[in-house]
RNA sequence: GGCGCCGUAGCCAAGUGGUAAGGCAGAGGUCUGCAAAACCUCCAUCCCCGGUUCGAAUCCGGGCGGCGCCUCCA
């Protein structure tokens, strides 16, 4: 399994370092709106990460997600609903839960909140740690990172910062600092907000400060294998969670960074909460697109670089998903063939283009590649009727297997499960159909046809019977 | 101002030294009561200009264009 690391900027053998277990942790949301499809993005290249190295690669996974529920906005937006900030932030946990589970994302192993007791609580231990070495000062009620203490700051990001002058606006930080550079660990809070003493005076996490404590709470000892997030969290999010991390435990946090380039919109501008052009999935399955559809548009682009939305591409990828489930759906209604030379070695080879193509640092829309290859040949025997049912059921393995990691056709499967009328109904009218065929009365086959139509339901004849589709 | 990424057919997108995967759309054909689906055929020389090489979309240099980070942000 080779995986690019945004540490050494290329990309490098991966395996596990303990148990053939791979401990990762990727940055959540903050819970404070309902997250948007550039979350997304960047959730399921997460998604595709860890099913990868479950299914392809063949290790274990133990995969956290945090849930930041304690920041500045979360505490504004509460207070502005007039809601305790627990209560406000369960709201959009739940939708989250809602939205990763219409995307079809595995659930991680675990999913801390940053306000659960045992995980303040490490954060105080860790802070304690550090100021016990030497990397911090407290400055009027908040507790501070010392960078200058760290001499090895700044290599994830690699920032000059030296040359970092006009044009960047540096200090925006309404607390006392001794250096711009420096962050805050711990801080101070007003009276009407929440506040937390867990054994380094009262006060309220940083930003930065939950993810180096719950990451190696429940993945440590350090380092952990993989830590993944957006790429707009490079700097300074992930550089200070290494500080805080490293300055505290003095080992090496993370071995592999993985980032998850942005989503933007149509117009090319990113798309972000603080610009205010965000679509949640919400929107877009209200829109009449499939969350299949959805998931297949989001990664089909290599997780390294930019997807541009648009609705557009999205309608493509609904008739690419509609492509790959007929194929499916074929293959369950194969009857028995004399049998195809060589399929056998082809699904083989198929195979391995798959899987090569996943290590090869998560390349899915080259293994997307594979699947349509094999996709149209399988087609292809179907139509030459060659097919034996045993090779049938090989091939909708073969295809069961890539969605293991793709997870495409198992959405869509639940997507089609019910039709959008009554079951007993829809059968009752396309019997009814069979019988107006069987005595040649098109006229009434086609008015049935029609009806259902109408009704959200399209009919297909097969010299294997008729079958039915959502419109 | 500093750092970095990207630019492949009408659209989306792999490939990163050996002569352009795949999806969508389009054209023609086969099959078909109708309608679909499916299959077959066709559809690019890789932003521009130089250079290295037997050979470059792939390496180097210079342009042009787009985006990101440097500040809350997936």
């Amino acid at each position: 399994m080779r995986l690019y690391n945004t540490l050494s900027r290329q990309e490098e053998e991966f395996a596990p370092q303990r148990d053939g277990v791979v401990r990762m942790y990727a940055c959540g949301l903050t819970v404070y709106a309902r997250g948007h499809i550039g979350n997304f993005r960047t959730f399921l290249a997460v998604d595709l990460l860890r099913r990868t190295l479950r299914h392809v690669a063949g290790f274990e996974v133990h995969h956290v997600t945090n849930f930041t529920d304690v920041d500045d906005k979360t505490i504004a937006e509460s207070q502005k609903a007039g809601v305790p900030l627990r209560e406000y932030t369960t709201r959009f946990i739940e939708a989250f839960r809602e939205d990763a589970a219409s995307l079809g994302l595995e659930a991680p192993e675990d999913t801390p909140r940053a306000t659960d007791q045992e995980n303040l609580v490490a954060m105080a231990d860790m802070i304690a740690a550090l100021e016990s070495r030497g990397h911090t000062y407290r400055s009027e009620g908040s507790i501070y990172f010392k960078i200058s203490t760290l001499p090895q700051y700044g290599q994830l990001a690699r920032l000059d910062h030296a040359g970092m002058i006009s044009g960047a606006r540096v200090d925006s930080d309404k607390y006392e600092k001794e250096d711009a550079r420096d962050f805050v660990l711990w801080k101070a809070t007003k009276p009407d907000e929440p506040t937390w003493d867990c054994g380094v005076g009262p006060g309220r996490p940083g930003w930065h400060i939950e993810c180096s404590a719950m990451a190696l709470r429940l993945l440590g000892p350090a380092p952990i294998d993989i830590h993944c997030g957006g790429v707009d969290l490079i700097f300074p999010h992930h550089e200070n969670e290494i500080a805080q991390a490293e300055g505290a435990t003095g080992h090496q946090f993370a071995r592999f960074w993985f980032h998850v380039e942005h989503l933007l919109m149509d117009d090319g501008e990113k798309m972000s909460k603080s610009l205010g052009n965000v679509f949640t999935i919400r929107d877009i399955l209200d829109q009449g697109y499939r969350a299949s559809a959805l998931r297949f548009l989001l990664i089909s682009v290599h997780y390294r670089k930019q997807l541009r939305y648009s609705w557009a591409t999205l309608q493509q990828a609904e008739e690419a998903v509609k492509r790959l489930y007929d194929c499916v759906l074929r293959l369950e209604r194969v009857k028995d063939g004399t049998g195809a030379d060589g399929w056998e070695a082809r699904l083989e080879t198929a195979r391995a283009d798959f899987r090569d193509k996943l290590q090869a640092d998560v390349n899915v829309p080259g293994a997307l590649g594979a699947v349509f290859e094999l996709l149209r040949e399988a087609n292809a025997a179907v139509d030459a009727g060659t097919l034996s049912r045993a090779q049938a059921e090989a091939t909708l393995t073969f295809f069961a297997d890539c969605d293991k990691v793709l997870g495409v056709i198992a959405l869509r499967r639940q997507e089609e499960s019910a039709p959008p009328i009554p079951q007993d109904e829809l059968d009752a009218l396309m019997a009814a159909r069979v019988q107006a065929r069987r005595m040649r009365n098109f006229a009434e086959a086609d008015r049935l046809r029609a009806e259902l139509d109408a009704r959200g339901v399209i009919l297909e004849d097969s010299p294997t019977g008729t079958i039915w589709k959502r419109k």
